[in-house]
DNA sequence: TCTCCACCCTCCCCCGGGGGGAGGGTCCAC
DNA sequence: GTGGACCCTCCCCCCGGGGGAGGGTGGAGA
């Protein structure tokens, strides 16, 4: 039986640490004194504790550390293993975009955006909606379009999304995917809506969305400079995308942002 | 002008976390009326809102933020810029490393470990020291091991390193690398020292350092089964290492634990 | 057997970068 | 002029740790 010093020293995690894994019944010393309250930990604990460190080490939450240890099956484990590592992969995706956007944010001089006012009347969709989280979006834009894609048969045009601003604000909110069809189908998820006419303030942004959000400030930008103000959830046009190219120089996104005149003119 | 909701519509940042960054001197609104203290902010300021966004996406500090933005000089935000990038590129380092680690602490059946209990005469060494916090220690060896390799000749054995075990405990404390040498040189910050005989528990640990502190958990755990304890700084012994093969696989370390035998026998 | 000191305990506060929500003031369009 | 959307500040919570206070314990040497 070791002190929690010893055991400390032994597993390369700190005494204070190891007193936390305690409290969150991730690391159960092997007895615990009920007079004293002194921990005592058993040889056979130190790789379990070097396997919560790496998991650490892997920004895996405790909670999920607790849940890792707990499936007594070597299969599961790996599962739960491998879908952290997932999403420590897409965090790269989004260290590399957010690298990709830095470098056209911090070029000198940016080259002006074209912005065109437009007007959209109301158009028959089939389309998939839900509330998403912010971080959820790209995987919930991935299922929906596969989803409508495989359920939708000679559109009438480019596929598009509608995004709430409070997707963006508060961190969740509304989404749609659709492609614009003479009669939607309705099936599984998909289903048809029609979009209301509106006033649009369109750009195009070109390439990957990496770095679309500069597109999007450039538009707001140029809103709010022709004294416009922004009503409604935004509208992207996936006019060039995958899977039209591999390519993503040659993709082309319509920005839309719903405008109206501010005061009476 | 804009109020702060119109800003974060078109920014993408939440409203609480403009008004974080306002208090944190980050990104002052371009005017706030002193009487109600509303924010209002131009377009000018989308870009660098956009800036820390992706500054943050990237999990620069805030403060570090702050001295981006600061230094007008286009070339010395690169250089912050990427500083911190290779910053993340070493945590992705560590990423591996502790993916290697739960690869073979997962897997069924570890081999079992070979120890050897070995007194260790005293020995004379050039050496480099220093207090070192955990996470530089890396950074240190490199630059103390240059040191030491440039300023020795004629060594008498393998380099090696001792490290106080504050450093795992505490997450700082003393390190020593050294190379035995009969006449050790005094230049710059290598010297000579005398390190004291000891009773070593020693293990052998085959390969990249990826995975080294399951060999010290499986070291400490036969002291412990062999009624010892510890006592003193660890010691490295790197018997073949980057500059004798490239192959990680071929690299051999060999672990000492100073150990005393438990009361009086 | 006693004493001392290293060790251990719990508890509270701090960090950073956000979110939730309460309670109350302000702006503007109808 | 009034309602409701918007804005303000303030406090508490989250995570996974660290610092430190204040006090109890265990075992080695005297």
């Amino acid at each position: 039986m070791l002190t929690i010093g010893e055991f400390s020293r032994l597993s390369h995690l700190s005494v204070r640490t190891l007193r936390r894994y305690h409290d969150a019944a991730l690391l159960e010393p092997a007895a615990v004194d009920p007079a004293s309250g002194y921990r005592y930990y058993s040889v056979d604990q130190i790789p379990t504790a070097q396997v919560i460190q790496r998991l650490r080490e892997l920004d895996v939450p405790l909670s999920d550390v607790q849940r890792i240890l707990r499936s007594p099956d070597p299969d599961v484990r790996a599962a739960l293993v491998s879908e952290h590592l997932q999403r420590l992969e897409s965090e790269l995706d989004r260290t590399r975009s957010a690298v990709a956007t830095l470098r056209r944010l911090l070029q000198p001089a940016p080259p002006p955006i074209a912005v065109e006012l437009r007007a959209v009347a109301a158009t028959t969709v089939a389309a998939v909606e839900g509330d998403v989280d912010h971080g959820e979006l790209l995987a919930w834009y991935a299922g929906a379009m596969a989803e409508l894609t495989a359920a939708t048969t000679e559109p009438t045009g480019a596929p598009g999304g509608l995004y709430d601003n409070e997707l963006f604000e508060d961190g969740h909110g509304h989404a749609l995917v659709h492609v614009p069809m003479r009669v939607p189908p309705r099936s599984g998820r998909v289903h048809p809506v029609t979009l209301p006419a509106v006033e649009l303030a369109v750009a195009t942004h070109a390439g990957a969305h990496d770095d679309i959000d500069v597109t999007y400030g450039e538009l707001g930008a140029w809103v709010v400079a022709n004294e416009l103000a922004v009503a409604g959830p935004v509208r992207e046009t996936y006019l060039v995308g995958p899977r039209d190219t591999p390519d993503p120089e040659e993709w082309r996104t319509e920005i839309g942002w719903p405008v109206f005149r501010l005061g009476p003119r």
